[in-house]
DNA sequence: TACTAAGCTCTTTTT
DNA sequence: GAGCTTAGTA
């Protein structure tokens, strides 16, 4: 490591440094010219950054100089709090987030200079899609062969790495490989779904990075301001950074030069966003004069963990070199545990938490359970609330992207920008109002013909002659978000919000729907009405409570699921991914198989095999004292139960950090442990993986069997013994509802319990 | 135009 | 399993 003289009086040092080690110490206190810190998992980073900027603020600098980038909100505001702790209230005014709300904070005030609206929408992945979708549509092209997600994948790779429709248009080599590959079309999508995005007022999440570039890149005042103002700046978890937010940080700091950057190589877990691990490998050749700090000693895991994670990421060959060590215990072997299904998988991990709970005397939020995908969540909720232990799922459907939330949100943001296209498309007819399919494909197709948006369309309805009879209706449409726009300026965002509620008649349509889903709606819509509110009278931050304000938030900070109470103690399911960052006494991961973890879509794309490693590198290094790894050799995935082999990664931890019988359900001997063929290298082309799958309608559906037929089995009663088309055999447990909606909860021996209704049920009595 | 049942397709990670 | 499309009916 690089030894700096400590050229700094010593009374110039605040006490609170003195908390650091050597190594911890020089990377805080080294605060001008261009660092690097490598930090390996565990090694008190975060600390490091909280301290370095607290230190900076102690040396006089005006926080509102100093910026501060993050991934993610969590990490931003548990920052926040610490850098509080340190020097008090001044640390509000530090400019910290995620790059996506501090350049959208930073694109609102010159939106103008761009040619946006300073109220532009942020457009979600679900916008971004079904923006996709409908130029598609228009452009009469197959969506099979443009799969709107490729599409967007595409689109998005290419502006992270700042090209836009027309440089992808004239590239040469883009268009020809296009060609090749049997679409053509990709640049003309693109150029439209740009125009579309722009005539709507609206910017998707990668707009807002590459905007910010061509703000800062094209216009000379904005850019001397900007840079001027961030005197320091620091870039966290700088591994996950793509081109852009390269481009825009090396850009800001080229003033004052005192930028700092922290990360991880072996984290790098997000390439499929775009993000360039190169940035990090070539930052000294970037700045040639940079200081480099190595933080090696992990502070937060058992020599065995630590070991276990080095033993496996020592299979990656592109990586910088470095040690993590630990001078904590020894600590448990971690234990490995094969389940024949996912259900037992799910069981068995909330029998163990609830034994460990009881002896180690720890609370809920002491356990977390990771898995690579969010569908794997299912089985063991279940087993979690038939234990009874309180869980609560970060990520996954969070509270603003339900159905009937996004539906009150492009109300919301029709108020603020009526020229926002998905937005309008979502509730023209929301609640039914009578303007039919018929009619709004009318309305795209004269915003498209004449290049004006929807909206200038309805508000000149009257031009229109083949709208026909449905045109008074559009009319009263348009009048309706007239009069909430009217209030735009006396009303708060509250008001607002109650005013479309109740007038838009979508509070009363729920409220009428007795259905137990209609009940939730209406409970979510409250509840979200009640969201504004408190944000309205949130005097936390000092920021404008406006209404799109509020929707920028909302657009930005997806953090939490509302509807759960934080103060609850609860344990922690979440996707690895989702994981980064944290830390837990006691960790499972679940779902160690063979082609869902390193998943099969990462193995059958590029080269993906050590993002994976690396993922489970996270994950595994997430623990504290105890790690759980599980498989199942069988699991229920997608509709059919699928033969699963453990994940290679089992075999590449050294044995000697695993404890591998114990709690199996069915010990396996050593010998038989991870019985699978051999590895597949990573270099080695990877052929398409072998799937089981059991008792699965062939494709060309068999000559109808007339015992598989669905239909009256009307003498069905418990305790018959049954077949299955799909499921196999089983046991009927239960019997419920009667007439046509007679069901059986039936418990069948390969897949657990199903509940089929028996008008539908093709099965037969056995 | 609105609603429903049946059929078909796609299955990763996220700001 | 979920989400979406299609066809048929009210």
């Amino acid at each position: 490591m690089m030894q700096w003289p400590d050229q700094r009086p010593a009374d110039d040092i605040p006490p609170f440094i003195d908390s650091l080690n050597p190594s911890q110490r020089e990377a805080a206190l080294n605060t001008d010219g261009p660092v690097m810190i490598i930090a390996g998992a565990g090694s008190g980073k975060t600390r490091v950054l909280t301290y370095r900027i607290a230190y900076i603020m102690h040396k006089g600098t005006d926080p509102f100089n100093i910026l501060s980038l993050t991934f993610t909100n969590k990490a931003a505001k548990e920052m926040r709090t610490r850098i509080e702790n340190l020097v008090g209230a001044e640390a509000k005014n530090l400019w910290m987030g995620t790059f996506h709300s501090v350049f959208a904070r930073i694109l609102r005030q010159e939106a103008d200079k761009l040619g946006y609206p300073s109220n532009f929408t942020i457009y979600d992945s679900d916008d971004s899609k079904s923006l996709i979708k409908a130029i598609l549509k228009e452009m009469q092209i197959d969506d099979k062969v443009y799969k709107p997600s490729l599409v967007l994948s595409r689109i998005s790779l290419a502006k992270n790495n700042l090209m836009g429709a027309k440089d992808y248009l004239n590239n040469e080599e883009l268009t020809n490989s296009d060609k090749a590959a049997g679409r053509p079309k990709f640049g003309e999508i693109f150029k439209q779904y740009t125009s579309r995005c722009f005539k709507a007022g609206a910017m998707d999440f990668d707009d807002i990075l590459v905007n910010t570039y061509y703000l800062l890149n094209q216009h000379h005042d904005v850019l001397n301001k900007w840079q001027h103002r961030f005197k320091y700046i620091m870039v966290d978890e700088y591994q996950d950074t793509n081109h852009v937010q390269y481009m825009i940080t090396k850009q800001l700091a080229a003033v004052h030069q005192n930028i700092c950057v922290v990360g991880d190589d072996a984290q790098s877990i997000y390439a499929f966003r775009g993000a360039n691990i190169q940035n990090i490998l070539n930052y000294e050749r970037d700045y040639p004069e940079v200081a480099t700090f190595k933080l090696e000693q992990n502070y937060r895991s058992t020599k065995n963990i630590v070991n276990a994670a080095s033993s496996l990421i020592k299979h990656n060959k592109h990586q910088l070199e470095k040690e993590v060590w630990t001078a904590n215990e020894e600590g448990e072997k971690i234990k490995v545990s094969r389940n024949p299904s996912d259900s037992d998988e799910g069981r068995r991990v909330a029998q163990l938490i609830f034994e460990d709970k009881h002896h180690l005397h720890l609370p809920n939020k002491a356990f977390a359970i990771l898995y690579r995908t969010n569908a794997q969540s299912r089985s063991i909720e279940e087993a979690l609330r038939k234990q009874g232990i309180e869980y609560r799922i970060y990520g996954g459907i969070s509270f603003y992207q339900r159905k009937e939330v996004k539906d009150m949100l492009a109300y919301l943001r029709l108020v603020i920008n009526p020229q926002d296209e998905e937005a309008l498309k979502r509730i023209i007819n929301y609640p039914a109002r009578g303007i039919g399919n018929t009619t709004i494909t009318r309305l795209v197709y004269h915003a498209n013909e004449k290049n004006i948006s929807i909206w200038d369309v309805i508000k000149d309805i009257r031009k229109y002659p083949d709208i026909g009879a449905s045109s008074a209706k559009v009319e009263q449409f348009g009048m309706l978000i007239d009069s909430f726009r009217s209030k735009d300026n006396s009303k708060n965002a509250y008001e607002i919000a109650v005013d479309v509620a109740k007038r838009s008649g979508m509070l009363k349509t729920l409220f009428d729907d007795k259905s137990p889903e209609g009940l939730s709606k209406y409970e979510n819509i409250t509840e979200f009405l009640n969201s504004v509110q408190e944000f309205v009278e949130d005097d936390e931050n000092e920021s404008e409570k406006t209404l799109p304000m509020f929707l920028e938030n909302v657009a930005l900070y997806t953090d939490e699921d509302r509807t759960n109470d934080p103060n609850r103690d609860c344990v922690s399911l979440m996707t690895i991914h989702a994981s980064k960052g944290l830390e837990f006494p006691i960790v499972h991961i679940v779902g160690l198989e063979e082609n869902l973890f390193p998943s099969q879509m990462a193995l059958m794309n590029r080269n993906e095999i050590e993002e994976e490693r690396r993922l489970f590198y996270v994950a595994i290094t997430r623990a504290e004292q105890r790690l759980y790894l599980s498989f199942a050799t069988s699991r229920f995935r997608h509709g059919n139960l699928l033969h699963c082999e453990p994940s290679r990664f089992l075999q590449e931890i050294d044995g000697k950090y695993l404890d591998i019988a114990a709690n199996s359900m069915q010990a396996p001997s050593m010998a038989q442990r991870f019985h699978r063929e051999p590895s597949v290298s990573s270099k080695q082309p990877l052929q398409k993986p072998k799937v089981y799958t059991t008792p699965r309608p062939t494709q060309p559906l068999p000559p109808v069997d007339p015992d598989f037929t669905s239909g009256d089995i009307s003498q069905l009663a418990v305790g018959d013994r049954v077949q299955h088309q799909r499921f196999g055999t089983g046991t009927v447990v239960e019997m419920e509802g009667g007439g046509d909606n007679k069901k059986a909860k039936v418990l069948f021996d390969q897949v657990g319990h199903k509940t089929l209704v028996l008008k539908f049920a093709k099965m037969k009595i056995i």
